[in-house]
DNA sequence: CGCGGTCAAGTGGCT
DNA sequence: AGCCACTTGACCGCG
């Protein structure tokens, strides 16, 4: 079991996320935005191995207007012996990585340049990973998209999107999450059917929108879709409610008591753990405690 | 130099 | 009808 965290590091002076304005875009200023990122990406990995953190998602933002045609330039061969050298860190401390890129990508809109749009930011965080020469256990997670008022047709609109526009660099490592008002697990199960995309499992959006599934049942069903030697073992979100919050708000920090017990009602289950929570590392490093105390780790 | 409005992009539920 | 939340705030103009 690998745990993890999303995107920002709060204990390091230097963020991995700076972007710029479309109104101020330069290829000068790209080339230093991207410089900066990447060189405070290695400062996190390095933070996150030191630490025990062998679970990453990386910012959707590391390379600045990547899918927007402001952005012409040939980023991928000006940064390309920096990738793989993140690369080879990665692998040498076998560490996994995800991305999720943001609500904008849906693949089922009714609007075609929507759809256009989606694809070309998938393309563009997939040639990341593929820069990093990371294998297909590396992972970028999307929602089902909107319902439209007939999600079956949505459905079916996404299945035909993934099997008609996607590129083989995509659907490699493109994976389902059951998001907390649209798609249930059952939901992604169905595009899993039609795609074969494994399904990454949030437990919070479970407790949000479920077909009754108990929690463990949940986890063993969104497990079942993934082909360990192809995909990896099983990715998941894990958050809980903030209180006295609006539905699916994620807590400022963990609280152990809670994880501990998600802990022992998934025991004998593998999969690796990313902590959506407010306070990044620090639940982290509070998850990882829990989970060596069990002897998951 | 700090504050706060605004930023490429979508969708649906809540107030 | 508008606001808010979402995997993550950061940029930049203005006082």
């Amino acid at each position: 079991m690998k745990i993890g965290y999303p995107c920002i590091n709060q204990s390091l002076d230097c963020t991995s996320s700076r972007t710029f304005r479309l109104a101020s875009y330069s290829d000068e200023r790209l080339i230093e935005t991207v410089q900066l990122n990447l060189t405070c990406l290695q400062r996190i990995l390095e933070y996150n191995v030191q630490h025990g953190l062998y679970f990453f998602r990386l910012t959707s933002d590391l390379v600045p207007f990547a899918s927007h045609e402001v952005n012409q330039y040939n980023w991928q061969e000006h940064f390309k012996e920096q990738f793989v050298q993140l690369g080879n860190y990665i692998k040498q401390h076998n560490m996994r990585i995800s991305m999720h890129p943001d609500q904008f990508v849906v693949l089922n809109s009714p609007n075609p340049q929507t759809v256009n749009n989606s694809i070309a930011e998938l393309v563009y965080q997939a040639s990341i990973l593929d820069l990093m020469e990371l294998d297909t256990t590396a992972r970028l997670q999307i929602h089902g998209g909107g319902a439209y008022g007939d999600k079956g047709s949505a459905i079916d609109r996404f299945a035909d999107v993934y099997h008609t526009r996607l590129p083989e660099s995509v659907k490699a490592r493109l994976c389902v999450e059951n998001d907390d008002r649209t798609y249930s697990l059952l939901d992604c199960l169905r595009l899993h059917e039609l795609t074969g995309m494994p399904i990454i499992f949030d437990n919070l959006h479970h407790e949000c929108v479920n077909n009754g599934e108990p929690m463990r049942e949940a986890v063993e069903i969104a497990a079942s879709t993934w082909q360990p030697d192809r995909d990896g073992i099983l990715m998941m979100d894990y958050s809980a409610q903030a209180p006295a919050e609006r539905k699916g708000k994620h807590v400022q920090t963990i609280s152990e008591e809670l994880f501990h017990d998600f802990l022992v009602e998934t025991e004998g289950l593998d999969m690796d753990i990313m902590l959506e929570i407010k306070d990044k590392e620090a639940s982290a490093l509070k998850a990882v405690a829990v989970a060596g105390s069990l002897g998951r780790l």
